[in-house]
DNA sequence: TATGAATGAGTCTTCATTCAT
DNA sequence: TATGAATGAAGACTCATTCAT
């Protein structure tokens, strides 16, 4: 039904099989009927555990949509951190980013589609707060990062929080068509274009 | 509370003053608890309709949903016509195309929160496959007029359904985090750059 | 299965049968499983209501309980209140209260059962103190009248908390057994017994 | 929070600690929540058992209540036998049974909460009838004792079963009231009138 | 004796929807 | 067209109890 493998979720957290079967089976039913159209008697059935068993590791079904929004984000960002390890030229930064981004709506679509379509799962929530301060630094640790390149200043100056816009709106918008089926062409054939595109746009 | 006139919520479909205010609640709870968490119970507290009359107008909640969401994007791709109709040369089309987004979204911030989130309100509805349809005919519709352009050939070539993405792509991403009140600077203040950024993206 | 009879239910309040029927209903659940063990689906077997029904008209369970308790006592103060209006002798007033006790209870033993074992069901409720402060009313207005008799003075003089428990206290201790079945006479063979004891208890 | 000591719940049957701490809590819990409203799991938070030895220990929550009921009354009735071993005059005894429930009331007032609201808890329970038939001797053996006092006759002549509630009830009365909070004057202060009442009720 | 993860039957409660007026 | 009381299916969630260690 989905290609979104167990590994790939249990990669960023202490999870137990239990727990992974739990969170796989909400992504898969998530996607398909929503959160609020998904009962707890459908991941107890997908995920084999009882709807106790639900309860003890997730306290409810709220808690286990925001689990996989934020471990979904967290496991990106890791990706991200990683690809931009080696990089030494602003235009190599730009196409790491670019490149991660598709490779990992690629790799874990269903994912993805969680993530664009339910920005507002923590709304609310006591975690709300502590994880929008965690992706506020995870961002600032970003471009702190590229500020720091020898050609940081070729970068086009805008306003900050117009970089990110800038550099990634393009892809997330054809990849939520794509992620609906609503566009010919796949998202990873599209790479270098978005790459260009992205050069362009942010570099002088 | 909201500033989204009922004025322009009527504008794009022949509705009376109830059925007006049966949208325009409607759309105040969906923003505010999404279109699940919003009872049937709340939207005849705010709109003033009884129960029965709202049933009698739109069916059920769903359809009340669709209304919204159809009418959103009729009524934008109305104002975008309108827009266009004038242009001669491809940057002012990107322009237009820029300014009239983002002019939209300020002026209807609700409702393009609503369009944001809700992208699959028509899912599994009979009128899915219409909407698709009629979206597809306006947008090679205006593909059309640009191709018509006597400066079309500056466009940069690129696959078709990437065109959209790129020139828009960037002011949704930020239009959306500004939506939810994550960004520092407000959308308006961002139209040139975002038009300097469009035609450096996309005519040669 | 009950002598609760429905027109005696129903003489406190402006009620119409349906409230009534849940409320007999409720009554004799509550009596024989216990408040927390009867289920709505008792309550909604024995009325007749459907279980919206039953939430339309009460809200929820507690407040069927609390309904129960406060029109309870009320219809036994508005009783009392009625058998003290023609009382010219402390002594007289001593004898129209036991026996008023003694008659509502006999009267109403499922009631009593309820009231004497559920103090406790308006405990952090909203109405807890508006009842309260109407309880204490009662009581003051019930002190002020026997003050107002000309032989008030042969009451003996003891702390004002101490009146009542003196008074009633054997009745309703007497009454709480029989009630559970565990006394061999009649509560209402006993009252000349019980008027008898008060007086001496009260008098000079 | 209350000064129930543990040793004065241990008095009346052999316990270890680890059951004191149990029915400690329970306690507690059933006086803050009722029986019902009282989980497993919050009579293990604050026992400090887990919760495979509370059910070890005790079988179930039901028979935690029985227990606390059962050892509240016999401790109770214990201490009343106590009291009444030198007694010589029907005088003296009145005075001794008023005496200790207050004084019992007093050193115990959860667990007089407990036993005044809980009555049922061994309805429809094995040892109900075991537990009646223990009670009733327990008063036969009262009533010969005081039936063998040399000025039994001043006693006043009534049926039998009155006499307890007669001597008692106002007390209880009281006492319900106090350990709700409702009531000005502390039960010990008044242990003398209630004497001199039960004197006059029960004395010719 | 002690532990606590796992179970799943059992309830309350909500809310979309109907329909008689 | 308008109303709102009544319905009852559906679901989230709880919690007593078990049992392998």
């Amino acid at each position: 039904m989905t290609n979104q493998s167990i590994t790939q979720l249990a990669s960023s957290k202490q999870r137990n099989t239990r727990q992974l079967e739990i969170l796989k089976a909400a992504l898969n039913c998530f996607i398909h009927h929503g959160i609020e159209a998904t009962t707890i008697e459908m991941i107890r059935e997908q995920s084999g555990a009882s709807v106790g068993s639900i309860y003890h590791h997730f306290g409810n079904k709220e808690k286990i949509a925001a689990a996989l929004y934020k471990e979904g984000l967290r496991q990106f960002s890791l990706q991200l951190k990683l690809s931009l390890k080696e990089v030494t030229t602003i235009e190599d930064a730009i196409r790491s980013i670019i490149q991660t981004n598709i490779e990992w709506i690629i790799a874990n679509p269903d994912w993805a589609r969680f993530v664009f379509r339910h920005r507002h799962v923590l709304k609310d929530t006591e975690q709300e707060l502590l994880f929008r301060e965690e992706t506020a630094l995870t961002h600032r640790a970003l471009f702190t990062q590229l500020e720091a390149l020898p050609d940081f200043k070729r970068l086009r100056v805008l306003p900050e929080s117009m970089y990110l816009p800038v550099l990634i709106g393009p892809v997330h918008t054809y990849a939520r068509q794509w992620l609906d089926g609503l566009t010919p062409l796949a998202l990873n054939e599209l790479t270098e274009d978005f790459i260009r595109i992205a050069l362009k746009s942010l570099l002088d």
